[in-house]
DNA sequence: TCTGGGGTCCTAGGACCC
DNA sequence: TCTGGGGTCCTAGGACCC
């Protein structure tokens, strides 16, 4: 049998500035995605928040009404980034088997030593050595999917262990099914329309009923409801980098004006073309997407994905890139096809189908060299003196992005 | 006052190749 | 006469996660 661990960060980018700011701490905070208060969502909730219920995803505003005293704070995901990395430096020296699941949550699998020791001594080092204010809670269990489960009964600061499949089950029996990861708004709903409620349940039904509805889900759902997952960890030096990079922005105010769209994506394509070559590899396939101002037709609940919508998106694929004019060449073409006309809210782009960029002695144009050092000075100065310090010239005009995370720079200014 | 921004995986049909 | 079978690539879109 496996031993896995799961950590997750209470409140994360919250504690990550109540650590750096004394000033936040003990006070309800909470720390905003965009810039503009009425068109953004919280990123996280500070502890104290949280008691009025404030939430993750909330809108300022709501937030306001539940507690008139929080104070927001904007995100900087640079400086997430940081405290990340100190952290699994500390979780490396346990197990090479260290799978980096988002920003603020990781899986472990042990190899030697009691894991609740190991979990309980990890929490003190993480204090000790990253803050006080930085607390996890951590999941024990045979699987990944239980030992996520287990780290999710009890917050903050929680330790949960859940030894084998027969607690497994007792748990299961006792949560609601959108509790498990792997099951969001619409499996429940589709689950909840087919008569099955909880996990006791969905336990009874046959799997050929499950695989009818669901296709290959279906067994995914059949085994959570047993506890079962056989998903192996992914260590991080088995971790393929990344799939796709992309972008989007949503706008201070809807707009139709194609020469501020234009500005936006000429920005967004310039920033994905760069974490291509920060990464060292090009890619081929452009997805270009928009949200209208139009307002969904369906209450929010109902279509959570931000794929759904209204709006539009294409791809297209291209040859393998990692110039932002290209990317915004074959973004724009998209957007002059699928564009309604209609006043623009977001507009978004991410390049996929990536591969790493290998020296290419045989197409030693002197076009593509002189290509090549451009953009090799350009990202040699951004990289040292921060974002947009050089840039091209019809980026020049635009006032729209006031920040946008660089992916390469600590920001440790603080915004109050 | 009405939904930010970063991702992953899967299915399915059509085009095209051998 | 108009067809097998294996495979890849491309695009659209659904669902999920933090």
């Amino acid at each position: 049998m496996r031993t896995i661990l799961h950590i997750d960060f209470n409140s994360y980018f919250a504690t990550v500035e109540q650590q750096a700011n004394p000033r936040l701490r003990g006070k309800p905070i909470g720390v905003t995605g965009g810039d503009r208060m009425e068109r953004t969502v919280l990123g996280a909730a500070s502890i104290e928040a949280k008691r009025f219920g404030v939430k993750t995803g909330m809108r300022p505003w709501e937030a306001i009404r539940l507690c008139p005293q929080i104070i927001f704070v904007q995100g900087d995901s640079d400086k997430y980034l940081e405290v990340t990395k100190k952290f699994l430096n500390i979780l490396k020296s346990y197990t090479p088997f260290v799978e980096v699941f988002s920003i603020d949550e990781c899986f472990l699998e042990l190899v030697k030593g009691n894991p609740e020791c190991i979990a309980k001594e990890i929490k003190q080092r993480i204090r000790s050595e990253i803050g006080e204010w930085i607390s996890c809670s951590i999941g024990i269990s045979y699987n990944k999917l239980m030992a996520k489960l287990a780290g999710s009964l009890q917050k903050p600061d929680g330790l949960i262990v859940i030894e084998n499949q027969e607690k497994a089950i007792q748990v299961l029996d006792k949560i609601e099914l959108d509790e498990i990861c792997g099951i969001g708004l619409r499996i429940q709903s589709r689950l909840n329309n087919m008569g099955i409620f909880n996990f006791t349940t969905l336990r009874k039904v046959p799997l050929e009923i499950l695989l009818v509805s669901f296709k290959s889900y279906g067994q995914t759902l059949y085994n959570m409801a047993r506890g079962i997952d056989e998903n192996p960890i992914v260590p991080f030096f088995e971790k393929v980098e990344v799939k796709s990079i992309g972008h989007r922005h949503t706008l201070n105010h809807d707009t139709n004006d194609q020469q501020e769209i234009k500005q936006i994506m000429l920005k967004l394509t310039e920033l994905i073309a760069r974490r291509l070559r920060a990464k060292k590899l090009v890619g081929k396939t452009v997805s270009f997407w928009y949200r209208d101002g139009v307002k969904l037709t369906h209450p929010r609940g109902v279509l959570g994905s931000h794929h759904t919508f209204s709006g539009g998106g294409m791809q297209v694929t291209i040859a393998y890139t990692n110039d932002g004019l290209e990317i915004f060449h074959a973004a724009w073409r998209i957007f002059q096809t699928i564009w309604s006309g209609d006043k623009i809210r977001m507009v978004g782009v991410s390049i996929s189908n990536l591969r790493p960029l290998v020296p290419q002695t045989l197409s030693l144009l002197p076009e593509t060299i002189r290509q090549e050092t451009i953009l090799k000075v350009l990202d040699k100065v951004n990289n040292k003196f921060g974002e947009f310090t050089l840039q091209r010239a019809t980026l020049l005009k635009s006032s729209q992005i006031k920040r946008i995370p660089n992916p390469f720079l600590s920001d440790r200014r603080f915004k109050l």
